[in-house]
DNA sequence: TATAAACTGTCGCCATCATGACAATTGAGA
DNA sequence: TCTCAATTGTCATGATGGCGACAGTTTATA
């Protein structure tokens, strides 16, 4: 992959753009590109940590597991977005497991660099600041969302929040979600045949069109509303 | 109250007691008393920030709303901790409503002291992001917590929190939790009816005393254990 | 001491949702 | 084209837990 075509995908998240410009050029001259098979393990939990990574392509999935061994989806993370920097800052182990969904590319800012930028360039401080804060509120929200919402809001507003991910990421208006039903019920915490009811509701509703392995979204603003906390 | 005794009760917080003196003394400096009577309002959902709080006594009840009108409570805030870094960083609304639960008495820094930390103290940055590092693991415990564990499970884990938090803050080994089980059931989502019934099946093991109002901890041990991830 | 408010204990009903089972459909690769 | 794995659609069953109701208990306060 060419370096100006990883610029390009970086640039469109809006962390990374409002980085001071020598500190995108820090990241990208020190990251290095890594490829993961699709269900490839990064780290998981309780590792320690060796890196700050961006997704370039494919996605990583975030879980954690139950005493049971059930799988729970904290996240996906799509491309262009930044992640692994708290256990680089506190050098505790990391909270979650972290596995390539698909065939995956990521750029790993190995930790002695990191660290050497958080001790060379005051700057850097702030910015991971304010990734820090994202990833704060992005957390309560979850908390909320599970609090307050239904299973069929839980639904809706992740449907939208993968919507608007690949919205950002692609100029193409696509209105197709590669997911499946199973998929989507272990981000809710839910059954994939409680998610199949849901779904076939909204399918009545014409917010969304079902196919193998596929949602087709036709109505992102009820998505949307649906999913208000 | 006296300062000295006020630092006294600041030096029993972890993070707190990282700080390097000047900086604590800085804290100190700038800080105000300020009194809530109880279920007084500090802030609310989308409300501006105006400080960087600790609390001293009393506690502070971190909640939300669903649209229907029912409170879901985040945590309490114990004496020793601080609280409302997020929207002086990031210059967002406020997250959640703030309430006095007793009578509660807090350190402000206002929000003017606070960044003129960051502006003239590069080590503030250092600091504030190990707190920020704090609250996003404890964000992420809240919800493996809810997804991982059983209502039994999770009132344990609460309980269990809270008696160390009241170990930290006093010297007396005191087995006492002043907590009503209305109080619980908003803690962990619940209702007071399920609430009840699980810790009457607790009282049964031996492991907790029911009084009004109260909880005493017979076995510390065994509500740690089930309370585990 | 009397009274009201807050809290606890318990029951029954009902909605939600997980789970197992099984059939039908789709798509990828040999 | 054929085959198999992955995915979807649907049903019956059972467990969990929310909620209203009501009685009993404790505490604060007048």
């Amino acid at each position: 992959m060419q370096s100006n075509e990883v610029r390009k995908i970086l640039s469109q998240n809006a962390w990374f753009a409002s980085l001071p410009e020598y500190l995108a050029d820090k990241l990208l001259e020190k990251g290095k590109l890594k490829v993961l098979h699709s269900q490839q393990i990064l780290h998981q939990k309780h590792d320690s940590a060796d890196g700050f990574y961006c997704v370039v392509s494919g996605r990583i999935r975030v879980s954690n597991f139950t005493v049971e061994g059930k799988e729970l989806v904290l996240t996906w993370i799509q491309p262009g977005n930044w992640f692994g920097e708290i256990s680089l800052l506190d050098g505790q182990p990391r909270t979650h497991d972290a596995h390539a969904e698909d065939i995956t590319t990521l750029l790993k800012v190995p930790k002695s660099a990191f660290k050497q930028l958080l001790k060379e360039h005051q700057d850097w401080y702030q910015c991971i600041t304010r990734l820090l804060c994202q990833r704060v509120r992005a957390t309560f929200s979850l908390i909320d969302e599970t609090g307050c919402l239904s299973l069929k809001g839980q639904l809706c507003r992740r449907l939208s929040l993968m919507y608007q991910g690949l919205e950002e990421q692609q100029n193409i208006k696509t209105m197709v979600l590669s997911i499946s039903q199973d998929a989507l019920a272990q981000l809710i915490h839910s059954s994939r045949q409680t998610v199949n009811k849901i779904l076939q509701s909204l399918q009545a509703e014409k917010i969304i069109d079902l196919r193998y392995g596929k949602i087709l979204v036709l109505n992102k603003r009820a998505l949307e509303e649906l999913g208000q906390i």
